[in-house]
DNA sequence: TGTACATCAGTGAACGCGCGTTCACTGATGTAC
DNA sequence: TGTACATCAGTGAACGCGCGTTCACTGATGTAC
């Protein structure tokens, strides 16, 4: 009999193999990118036939959105973490780049080259919509009193997105900045794009996010 | 006899096929990305059997490379072109951001996710270095008073990648953080991130500048 | 100008490879009476 | 507790595919005397 709420050692065990086959796809993707992501390499890993693989995943397709779904998730938990920890913006921007830099091709997967024609599943927007909220939250307890630019402007009439977050302009654009500030440095830092100037990017992070806050 | 410094009627052709290939290779890439370029696929739009191409590339990682050293060049031609009819930092970006926007998987193809192991060749760091002394001779001509960071102490010590160049520390400060703040709007941009949420990209961009100039 | 030769673009067949995926099957694990 | 049956994980063979790349070749274009 099953245990109701709880799992049968069956379903105990297809979650273990699940994570397992999960664990080598992540360590194939750091490897050699998703690209070369190959359900029969991954099946050898595991120590079985590429077919098996079948049993848990309907496709190599439904895997890697599998795990697009669980690196926005982690990424989620990871800020939100942070924010619950009493992290403040800069506290954040750390968290973040050291959950980029632990795996940088899981960064990419969100953030990286869009392959045209894929779309990412419905339901990662809502878990991006999450790391937003803590953004606009942490961004709300800042105090604000500075000029309205014309972007604060057009924020005032395009703020549908943060639906529900009853944030002033300057609090979405903070976030916003915040986002894509942060995204510019982690992002070039991540790719090499950085190597040979001997810059430090937690500094220019700081900086950058510092200039946010005295605007 | 070849005309010495001009081409012969065969290095003429040589030169149109190859550049047709490369206009295919470009087409296959802004549809599918560089992951699911064919050298086959190729031959049969430029209208020759697969090995024929091996007259003109030496591989498919040569075509590639041969690519992305082009994607940089256009790049920097397009900076230095928007530099010399004297575009200001907005201006500068709005051109980037445009040159961007026409073929965003070509902006990728420089700033995108890395695979890991590939190495560019070395020239291009050279043509990179090009768009970075454009943004410094630019954001030297404008005027800087503004309170020393932690960041400008850094960039004081580690200015070699900055080779030549006699800016202050503040101007290669300015330099880098337009680069990255650009790059972090228009790369989310281009993945389609702002997608749902109505945003206009050139504002918030003209905005993170005019904050840049201000601070 | 005409002929002999070298260069070189392009072809078609073939190679080996690894891929995702299907199918019919075996054998172990769990369920019901 | 023991037996009969259903569930389901995993296998091995096979499918068709398209890939990058090599090779020996044909035929056209250019070069030299």
């Amino acid at each position: 009999m099953t245990d109701p709420g709880g799992q049968s050692p069956r379903e105990r065990y297809r979650a273990q193999v699940r994570a397992e086959i999960k664990r080598h796809a992540w360590e194939q993707i750091a490897t050699a990118g998703v690209a070369a992501l190959s359900l029969n390499a991954i099946a050898k890993q595991v120590g079985m036939s590429g077919p098996a693989l079948y049993r848990y995943f309907a496709s190599r397709d439904e895997l890697i959105t599998t795990l697009i779904r669980d690196a926005y998730r982690s990424l989620a938990d990871t800020v939100r973490a942070a924010s619950h920890s009493g992290a403040d913006l800069i506290g954040l921007a750390r968290v973040i780049r050291e959950w980029a830099r632990s795996d940088p091709q899981r960064y990419f997967l969100i953030y990286g080259t869009p392959v045209p024609g894929y779309h990412a599943p419905d339901d990662t927007t809502k878990i991006s919509f999450e790391v937003m909220t803590v953004l606009l939250e942490v961004c709300g307890a800042v105090s604000a009193d500075k000029p309205a630019t014309p972007f604060d402007a057009h924020l005032e009439t395009h703020r549908e997105w943060a639906f529900g977050h009853p944030a002033e302009a300057t609090t979405l654009h903070r976030a916003l900045s915040f986002w894509t500030r942060l995204h510019g440095v982690l992002s070039l830092e991540l790719a090499g794009h950085f190597t040979g100037m001997e810059i430090d990017p937690d500094l220019l992070i700081a900086d950058e996010l510092n200039a946010l806050l005295a605007q």
